[in-house]
DNA sequence: ATAGGGTTAG
C-alpha cells in the first residue's frame, strides 16, 4: 500500500529511515552537550544531506541548548528548524529555564505562542519557574491566568510551580491560596510552601505547615527537613529541631550534605554548638557551605579561637573558602577580640584566594578594630574606602558607643544619617551615644528629630520554646494566660538579685521615657519576662533558652547574670548578633559585645 | 520532559 502512494516528501522517507541506531544519531550522542563537536556533526549533516531531518535536528538543537550555547541554539531555531513542534518548544523552554537563561526561556515561550502551538503543563511549569527565578511577579501572574485559560488550573505540576513562584516573590498569601485550592497536594507543593514561609522569615508558619503536612499523612523528604530545620534555626526551636533530627534517623532517611549542613546550622543557632560539631565530625562529605556553617556557629557563640582553628583546618584540607566563609570567620574574630588573627585572615583573602573584600568584610574589620578599642585604626580603615556603605558607619558608631567616644560617634552618625535618614535605629544609637556622654540636651534633640520624621523604634520581643511550643513576649506584655504569675515571679527574682548586689542600669533604656517610667520599662523588658516564664515552666536542671530579635540591653544582660547565679540555672540568650551563655553570674561574651 | 533544599557583617 505504501508503494501505491505518490512519491511524497523525500523528507518523510528519510526521516523514517533514520532511527536512534543510525550512525549520525550516534555521532550526535557522542558529541553530547558540547558546542564544537555538535557543530562538527552539524557540518556532517549538511554534507550528507540529512540536515533537513527533523528527528536529527531536534536532537541537535536540544543538545545545543543543553551546552548553554545560546546564540548557536537561537540560530538553529531561526534558520534550520522550519516549524518547531511542541516537543521542541517545551524542551527548549525547560532547558533554558533549568540553566537559568530566563531571557531565552521567555523568548521561546513567546515564539511558541506566536506559532499558535498550544502550551502544555510542561510549558507552564518551566515558564513559571523562570518567572520565579527572576522574581517577575507581573509576568508570572499573567502566565498564571494564561494557564487557567488553557485548562491547567488543577494540574498538580503547574500549581506546585505557582506556589513556588508566589513564595519566591514574597507573596505568601497568594501562594497559600493556590496551595489551599489544590485538589491533591504533591510533596513538592508542600515543600515549596514550607520553604517559602521559611525563606521569607515566617518560620512559625513554616513549622505549622509542616505539622499540617504530617497530619495529612504526606511523607516528608530531605527537602522538607531542610526547610523545617532552617525554620527551627530561625526560631531557636531546639526541641522541634531535635525531634526532626530523631525523625530523620529513626525512619532511615538518608542524610545528605545539605541536610547535614541544615542540622549543623540548627544546632548552632539553637545554642548547641557541641552537637553541631558532632554532626560535622560524622559527615563524610563536606562542602564550603558545611564548613562555613560550622565556623559561623563558633563565631556566634563567641568561640573565636575555635572558629579560627576550624578555618585553618579548612584551608589545610577542605574546599577553598568563599566570600561568605570570610564574613563568618572575620566576624568570629571581631566578637572574640582576635585582632591580629583577623588582620592576617583579611589579608589572605585576596592574597591566597583572589577574593576582593566587599562591604560586609569591611564592616567586620571596622567592627573588629572598633570593639578592640582601636578606633583610630577603624576610622582609617573606613577612610581607605572610596564610598563607605552605611553598614560600615553603623559598625563604627557601635564601637564609639561601646567606648564612649562622643566626637567620633557623632561624626559617624552624621555620615549615617546623611545616607539613611529614615532608619530609626541610627537615631536610637546616636541618642544613646549622647546619653552616655551626659548630653541630655542632645538626646532630646535627636528624639525630636526622630519623632518629627515619623520614625519609630523597632519593637523588641523575645521568644522561648517550652514543650515544642514557642511563646512570644513583648515589653510589659500582659497578654499571657499566666501573666500575674509571671510578674509576681519576676518581681520576686528582681528583689532577690537586688539583695545579691544588682542595681538597674537605667542608662541603657531608650530615652523616650520619663525618669520614673524608666525603671518600670527596664523591669519588664521582654527578655526578662521570657526568662521568668522559662524558669517557671522548664523543669529543673534544664537550661533556659531565650531568643531576642534585637540586641540584649545592658540592664537585662546584668540582671540575667545575677539571675543565673541566684537560681543556679544556665540561661542562654540569643540576641540579634550572637549568643550569651549565662552561668554562675557570668556571661560567655565576657561583657564584650 | 514537569515543581521544592543548607552558609553572610552591623
Amino acid at each position: 500500500m505504501g508503494r501505491s502512494q505518490p512519491a511524497t516528501p523525500q523528507k518523510q522517507l528519510v526521516a523514517s529511515s533514520i532511527s536512534s541506531h543510525s550512525p549520525v544519531y550516534q555521532a550526535l550522542l557522542r558529541a553530547g552537550p558540547r558546542l564544537k563537536p555538535l557543530q562538527q556533526v552539524h557540518a556532517h549533516l549538511i554534507v550528507s544531506g540529512t540536515h533537513h531531518n527533523f528527528f536529527l535536528l531536534t536532537k541537535l538543537i536540544l543538545l545545543a541548548c543543553t551546552s548553554k550555547s545560546a546564540i548557536y541554539t537561537r540560530n538553529l531555531f531561526i534558520f534550520s528548524i522550519k516549524s518547531p513542534d511542541s516537543f521542541i518548544f517545551n524542551n527548549l523552554i525547560r532547558i533554558s529555564s533549568k540553566f537559568r537563561f530566563p531571557r531565552d526561556a521567555l523568548f521561546f515561550f513567546r515564539r511558541m505562542l506566536l506559532s499558535r502551538i498550544p502550551p502544555s503543563n510542561y510549558t507552564f511549569t518551566s515558564v513559571i519557574k523562570t518567572c520565579a527565578d527572576v522574581a517577575a511577579l507581573r509576568l508570572g501572574s499573567v502566565v498564571h491566568s494564561h494557564a487557567l485559560v488553557n485548562g491547567y488550573g488543577l494540574d498538580s505540576f503547574v500549581l506546585a510551580a505557582l506556589v513556588a513562584f508566589y513564595s519566591k516573590c514574597g507573596k505568601l498569601r497568594v501562594a497559600r491560596k493556590v496551595f489551599d485550592k489544590m485538589p491533591d497536594r504533591s510533596l513538592v507543593a508542600w515543600n515549596a510552601l514550607i520553604s517559602g514561609y521559611e525563606q521569607n522569615g515566617f518560620a512559625k508558619e513554616s513549622v505549622e505547615l509542616f505539622n499540617l503536612m504530617l497530619e495529612s499523612g504526606t511523607i516528608p523528604d530531605s527537602a522538607t527537613f531542610v526547610s523545617v530545620l532552617s525554620g527551627c534555626a530561625q526560631l531557636g526551636a531546639l526541641e522541634l529541631g531535635c525531634w526532626v533530627h530523631g525523625y530523620v534517623l529513626q525512619n532511615g532517611f538518608p542524610v545528605n550534605v545539605v541536610l547535614a549542613t541544615a542540622l549543623i546550622n540548627m544546632y548552632a543557632r539553637c545554642g548547641k554548638v557541641r552537637e553541631a560539631r558532632e554532626v560535622f565530625n560524622q559527615m563524610t562529605v563536606r562542602n564550603v557551605v558545611t564548613w562555613t556553617a560550622m565556623i559561623s556557629g563558633y563565631g556566634i557563640h563567641g568561640y573565636g579561637s575555635e572558629a579560627v582553628e576550624l578555618f585553618h583546618g579548612m584551608r589545610a584540607c577542605g574546599p577553598p573558602p568563599n566570600e561568605v566563609t570570610f564574613v563568618t570567620v572575620l566576624s568570629a574574630c571581631a566578637h572574640a577580640g582576635l585582632v591580629s588573627e583577623g588582620r592576617e585572615i583579611f589579608a589572605s583573602m585576596t592574597r591566597d584566594y583572589g577574593l576582593i573584600p566587599e562591604v560586609e568584610h569591611h564592616v567586620c574589620m571596622v567592627d573588629m578594630l572598633g570593639r578592640a578599642g582601636m578606633l583610630d585604626e577603624a576610622f582609617s580603615h573606613i577612610r581607605k574606602l572610596t564610598k563607605p556603605a552605611p553598614a560600615v558607619w553603623t559598625a563604627m558608631l557601635g564601637a564609639c558607643k561601646m567606648h564612649k567616644k562622643l566626637n567620633m560617634g557623632v561624626q559617624a552618625a552624621e555620615h549615617l544619617l546623611a545616607l539613611e535618614p529614615k532608619d530609626p535605629g541610627h537615631y536610637v544609637m546616636l541618642s544613646n551615644v549622647y546619653a552616655l556622654a551626659g548630653r541630655m540636651d542632645r538626646v532630646e534633640m535627636v528624639r525630636n528629630k526622630m519623632m518629627m520624621r515619623g520614625l519609630k523604634k523597632q519593637v523588641g520581643y523575645s521568644t522561648i520554646e517550652i514543650d515544642r511550643k514557642t511563646y512570644l513576649f513583648s515589653m510589659a506584655d500582659k497578654s499571657h494566660l499566666e501573666t500575674s504569675e509571671i510578674y509576681r515571679y519576676l518581681d520576686d527574682l528582681i528583689r532577690r538579685i537586688g539583695e545579691a548586689g544588682y542595681a538597674p542600669a537605667k542608662d541603657s533604656v531608650l530615652h523616650e521615657l520619663e525618669e520614673e517610667e524608666r525603671e518600670y520599662a527596664l523591669r519588664y523588658h521582654s527578655e526578662k519576662l521570657a526568662v521568668a516564664f522559662g524558669l517557671l515552666k522548664a523543669s529543673n536542671g534544664t537550661g533556659i533558652r531565650v531568643v531576642k530579635n534585637l540586641r540584649i540591653c545592658e540592664d537585662c544582660h546584668l540582671a540575667i547574670k545575677f539571675i543565673s547565679d541566684v537560681t543556679h540555672r544556665e540561661i542562654t540568650v540569643r540576641d540579634k548578633l550572637r549568643f550569651h551563655h549565662f552561668r554562675d553570674g557570668l556571661c560567655s561574651c565576657a561583657d564584650f559585645w
